[in-house]
RNA sequence: GGCGCAGUAGCAAAGUGGUAAUGCAGUGGACUGCAACUCCGCGAUCGUCGGUUCGAUUCCGACCUGCGCCUCCA
């Protein structure tokens, strides 16, 4: 079977067929940096590079690219609140993204395009739109008003096919004053003016900055293309923002589509709500990594299918560990093969069925026991297939006994002195002391260590 | 009001018109000085009520419950 995707464009699943097989494209929406990124965040990152990986295995040349919106108002009051420049704050939440994401074993994308570095491209594109009879400057004189691009939505027949709603729908349910310089209720910024002290860039319309959609749609074009073959993002993102991606793009684009495919994912809730900033109940990724390994937090968005619901919790991350912890024990002290994928195999199979990463991990599991029934070179093909299933789901990349000495955080006993009391014991064991030695085996279970006798000496593990 | 999604064992999560993968937890056993690891075994009729069908968890309808979007939002 070749890879099939869920397109929200039609609501189906389909058979995906590059525009160019030698060069395929994908873009999915990074984070505005505001403020360190969030699970839900995460989320798109690790599903969509999941995707990039499983391209990859199909085509040559696949090029991802994924954005960083280092301008936009929630940054420019965050620079106000601290008390910081825009591009220093930008900067140290990208290089956080960067990092945070890394840690969830993201491959980099080949391109991160920033928007700021972008403003003559979506200046161009604004003018464009309003040579073609999309958009229009706001007709006022009125000081805080003038200076607005707005995108006439009217102008496009099919505006609101991705959405699947009609305008009037829209309209119906807005829950948002209409601004006095917009000619229709539903058109959008393109442009908008600055202040003084608001960061701004001069423009045929006064000194200003882009709306919001802008930047994907011009950073497409001049990175990627007109049409590009898949635009991944949040389900939220469907509307406004994608939508108006493709109203501003297909418009200045003499109709050409602006992507193909159009994949979302689904929303992750803390504990059966919604994070929200009123609910005060946001996890920072960042916040994650000091108390789980990343792999912990990447195994737990596979574990679901990218498109439906998620509800995190600590639960669900504390069973995650173990469920890790009994993946990784399998393969400690097995010697390390070279990783082959079985293209074949169902866990292969299941990602391209529109990335069903659960079934995928589940012939994780499957493996495993395979590999117990069999030996020899079938062992070692075994193995070898096991790990590049992992490989390509971004597990078990690494190194078995790290993982299993790595810190869980609080304050733990050393790993030398762990090594202490494991000679002790061998010690008292060597006399026949199984009390002795049993206590210290509770003594570390206490703090947290387990002790795995073999013929081969002891083993532990923190759990 | 408009559009849309979900409801599967204690928890998590796939899936199929012909009596439901997998993981965690629990539990019985083998192994072990005792354990752990590993291995073998054990649990659900799929929100409710109807309909279509030889047969539905899977299709259709109604209802109940939860949730998302409708220009801040992954």
């Amino acid at each position: 079977m070749g890879l099939v995707l869920y397109n929200s464009l039609n609501r189906k699943k389909q058979a995906f067929t590059p525009l160019d097989p030698q060069r395929v494209t994908l873009y999915a929406c990074g984070p505005t940096v505001y403020n360190f990124v969030h699970i839900g965040n995460a989320r798109p990152a690790v599903a969509f590079d999941t995707l990039y990986r499983v391209l990859r295995s199909l085509y040559s040349n696949v090029v991802y690219a994924r954005n960083i919106t280092d301008i936009d108002d929630k940054i420019i009051n965050a620079s106000k609140d601290l008390g910081e420049e825009i591009n220093v704050i930008s900067n140290r939440y990208s290089e956080a993204y960067f990092k945070d994401m890394a840690a969830l074993n993201t491959l980099q994308p080949d391109l991160a395009p920033y928007a700021t570095q972008h403003i003559p491209e979506m200046i161009r594109m604004v003018e464009t739109l309003i040579e073609k009879g999309h958009a229009y400057a706001a007709d006022t004189e009125i000081a805080d008003q003038k200076g607005h691009v707005l995108f006439a939505v009217q102008s496009m027949p099919d505006y609101g096919q991705l959405s699947g709603r009609s305008l009037e729908d829209m309209l119906a349910g807005a829950r948002v004053e209409v601004a006095s310089y917009k000619k229709y209720a539903g058109d959008f910024v393109l442009w908008k003016p600055s202040s003084d002290s608001e960061p701004g860039w001069y423009s045929p319309w006064g000194r200003g900055r882009p709306g919001w959609h802008l930047e994907c749609s011009a950073m497409i074009k001049k990175h990627l293309g007109d049409t590009i073959d898949i635009h991944a993002g949040g389900q939220d993102l469907i509307f406004p923002h994608h939508e108006n991606e493709i109203a501003q793009s297909c418009c200045a684009n003499n109709g050409k589509a602006l992507a193909n495919y159009w994949l979302h994912n689904g929303f992750i809730n803390i504990d059966g709500e919604k994070m929200s900033k009123s609910l005060g109940n946001f996890r920072l990724v960042n916040d994650l990594l000091q108390q789980y390994p990343g792999e912990v937090l990447r195994y737990v968005i596979l574990s679901s299918h990218y498109r439906s619901e998620q509800n995190f919790s600590k639960d669900l991350l504390d069973s995650a560990w173990r469920s890790m912890d009994s993946l990784y024990g399998f393969i400690r002290g097995i010697d390390s093969v070279e990783p082959l994928l079985n293209r074949d195999g169902a866990g292969y199979q299941a990602l391209l069925d529109d990335l069903n990463t659960p079934v995928a991990i589940s012939e994780l599991y499957r493996l495993t026991k395979e590999v117990n029934q069999v030996s020899g070179k079938e062992q070692q093909d075994k193995i070898a297939e096991l790990m590049g299933l992992a490989d390509i789901l971004g597990l078990l990349q690494q190194d078995p006994e790290q993982w299993f000495t790595q810190g869980r955080g609080g304050d733990e006993i050393s790993a030398q002195e762990i090594e202490a009391l494991i000679q002790q014991r061998h010690e008292a064991k060597q006399n026949k002391d199984y009390a002795g030695a049993d206590a210290i085996r509770q003594q570390l279970l206490d703090q947290g260590v387990v002790l795995e006798d073999s013929r081969d000496g002891t083993q532990w593990r923190r759990s």
